[in-house]
DNA sequence: TTGAAAGCGATACCAT
DNA sequence: ATGGTATCGCTTTCAA
């Protein structure tokens, strides 16, 4: 392992010199330069991230963590975890500025990263996708601010990095777990947040993908809750009116879950076979009633964890990101391995 | 933040002398001592990670990496990712030395754990459960070597850290997962490794403690494999043979499932409910061909990489594990979701 | 028993 | 355009 001061040895130059090329700061002589970068390469020079730290703490790099819906029960392992994260990484010199609001609101969003953006270096952000927000972003990512996406992403944003998991996938997972362990004339009605989540949306287009084959399935209903516990109350009753049949059921976001559990011990049916996603304590608690067979568990520790790290790495040691996308598995969770 | 020079100002010595209080290096007045600690506490000193790891570098510390039995399927993830992780590590001033063995051979661990001993800062190693590796783990730790074990822990050993998963409830996760995708008059055959290897017993034990309050579920027949496929290809076709009524499996290890499934191709039984841990090449195989419909999950990759930040951050950063033991959870994979 | 000073590697800044 | 120097926080060594 060289460093910058061996390098500068061999060049024949000073320390300042070899870090102005080295970062690209300019005011150095071509002929100068070739020659660093040259022996750069040939002794495979590749700066050490701890010195780099030490060097950070004068710059105080300051992380924001902007959540939206923060209070939805899914967020609250997530949040936790980088709560817990943070502990750790303050004592490294981050500064970090949490923005936890409170349900899908977009101009509090846009609010938000307009008053972040002169006084941050990175931003973790659950965004809402719209176009106020893809717009702030840009600017953002524009003004040399590290970008990374939590749980959900946005496509039109320029480069940044994105943690979260695979909706199509975990939607086809479901499906196929709901054909191993449902009944073989599947009657299946689902509930879902809002189909203007992109993420339900493909999560659903998943699940109906894998179905779609399968002669001796069929899909009697869809109905959103908008992950509110009242509205899945009524829509799984009268869901259950409707389709007297219906032999199982998909709760495909786990807002709402409750109510959903409410509704089915109301009718005083438990003979259907219903999964879920993410294993929110009302939805271990219907599990332990064996209500609920299986639910999906999309790491959200995990993934607060990584995205942490991707910023810490970044900011303090000057680590960049190996990959674009970090995608997290969907894990099927069952009573006994919670 | 306070820094030691601070604490020293504060309390009206040098830096030198807070850093032998703070690490218990003797030659400072009683009453001095007592003071800084007192001022310690008072102003929450807490040391700078990066500081100590720059000074760290000094001491060019060194961690081994000893895997027993490294050629089974199982560990290639697991060392896939140490290794990757290590690139990262090197840049950080960490000197890594591998000793991937062979075979469950006692007395080459031993050796090699001889052989380590004067030269590491601190060891991962998947161990072999016998006395004489216990008795070597314990002199390197008396000698203040930092030991993580991996995957398979040693319960006499003193104070280490150990990753790796619950095997006990490995098998009560399987036995459910079985109960839910199986017949409902199950009829069990199971393939294990060795019921000396006291994961296997563990697992096996969770596996029977599930179904064992179950009156349609009997297991008809357990058959040690070694591991290895050609043993697991007869005891598979002997077993079917002496149980014609065996309508599941449970592939309790991978080793062995290659050998196992052409067994089954021999006979031509894809009317199986068959679950198996650990989703190896040959495993993942037999899942595309719908002969495995499920597989148990213990995250290698994550194994790997929790204990390469175990011994990273102690001997680099100086930060003491929280826990003992990092327990990582069974997922359950099927094909959907590999 | 104590303090002063020299690293560890990168970088910011000032003087040339 | 370039070099020299101080700095970040901690550890180690040498001198007193």
């Amino acid at each position: 392992m060289i460093t910058i001061k061996q390098l500068a040895e061999v060049c024949g130059v000073s320390r300042g010199t070899v870090d102005r090329v080295l970062n690209n700061r300019g005011n150095v002589k071509p002929e100068k330069r070739e020659l660093i970068l040259r022996k750069m390469k040939e002794l495979n020079y590749q700066r050490d991230p701890v010195g780099k730290a030490l060097a950070a703490k004068r710059k105080h790099p300051v992380l924001a963590v902007l959540i939206a819906a923060s209070e939805i029960p899914f967020f609250e392992p997530m949040i936790h975890t980088m709560q817990k994260e943070s502990r750790k990484y303050s004592r490294f010199g981050l500064k970090i500025i949490w923005k936890l609001l409170k349900g899908y609101d977009i101009e509090q969003q846009a609010q938000a990263l307009d008053e972040l953006r002169p006084q941050v270096n990175a931003i973790i952000i659950s965004p809402i996708n719209d176009s106020r927000i893809v717009r702030r972003l840009n600017a953002c990512i524009d003004d040399g601010i590290f970008v990374v996406t939590l749980n959900n992403d946005i496509e039109q944003a320029k480069r940044h990095y994105y943690v979260g998991s695979d909706y199509t996938n975990g939607g086809e997972t479901a499906a196929a777990l709901l054909q191993m362990i449902g009944p073989k004339q599947l009657r299946v009605g689902i509930a879902l947040g809002s189909r203007k989540i992109l993420g339900h949306q493909q999560r659903l287009a998943g699940f109906q993908h894998i179905l779609r084959d399968d002669p001796n399935c069929r899909i009697l209903d869809i109905a959103e809750t908008r992950d509110d516990d009242f509205a899945a109350y009524d829509a799984i009753l009268r869901m259950m009116q409707a389709h007297p049949d219906l032999n199982s059921l998909f709760l495909l976001s786990s807002g709402g879950a409750y109510g959903a559990g409410r509704a089915l011990q109301a009718l005083e049916r438990n003979d259907m076979t219903i999964i879920a996603f993410d294993t929110t304590p009302p939805i271990i608690e219907l599990m332990r009633r064996r209500i609920i067979r299986a639910a999906l568990y999309q790491h959200p520790r995990q993934q607060g964890q990584r995205a942490m790290l991707l910023a810490y790495d970044y900011l303090i040691n000057g680590i960049e990101p190996e990959h674009e996308q970090y995608i997290i598995k969907n894990e099927i969770r069952i009573l006994q391995n919670l």
